[in-house]
DNA sequence: CCCTGATTCGC
DNA sequence: GCGAATCAGG
């Protein structure tokens, strides 16, 4: 059987993968036919990607690429992909605006792939839901990557090291 | 050697 | 859109 991305397997997908499940134990949890290949693609698909780390926080700072096949003139940079967004990725929700968080109606399996993944609540929690709104840039729509790419160079941890589950923490 | 995610390319 | 293959790092 093909393994055919329906709304809950993706809903699924999500859920753990923002839970900070790795790859390969979602692939594992969701029966199998899917490898973590499988669903690292999937999730890179959907727009989601850089999360909590896991275990092994496998920081890749140079991904020069393969050359597998006989790539003839790859001298073409195509697209600069969203590395921008992954540059700015650091999303620290700490004291965005004053900005009406109302949505919640978007959980993990009414989230669309281009809804807003701007997380309301905690992610193992049940009143656990996303913004849902339109994604505007990347995973979040335009109010939110607005203070989400925020290039805001909050002082006080010097390297600012930020990660999502931090800003989820203080967001909650 | 185990694990992790990221990326690209072929289907 | 999907997934294997591959890469690169911890």
């Amino acid at each position: 059987m093909t393994a055919g991305w329906t709304e809950d397997r993706v809903g699924a997908l999500t859920k753990l993968w923002l839970e900070g499940q790795s790859a390969s134990q979602i692939a594992k949890a969701l029966g199998g036919g899917v490898t973590r290949n499988a669903v690292i693609g999937k999730v890179h698909r959907l727009g989601l990607s850089g999360r909590a780390a896991p275990s092994q926080p496998a920081r890749t700072t140079y991904r020069p690429t393969r050359p597998r096949a006989a790539a003839p003139a790859p001298a073409q940079p195509s697209a600069p992909r969203r590395i921008e967004a992954a540059q700015s990725r650091p999303v620290p929700p700490t004291r965005p605006d004053p900005t009406p968080e109302m949505p919640g109606t978007a959980t993990v399996m009414t989230l669309g792939a281009h809804m807003c993944k701007w997380p309301i609540g905690d992610p193992s929690s049940t009143e656990f839901s996303f913004c849902g709104r339109r994604a505007s840039e990347g995973v979040y729509c335009v109010e939110h990557a607005r203070v989400a790419y925020q290039p805001q160079v909050k002082r006080g941890s010097k390297d600012g090291s930020t990660d999502l589950a931090r800003s989820l923490r203080r967001y909650i």
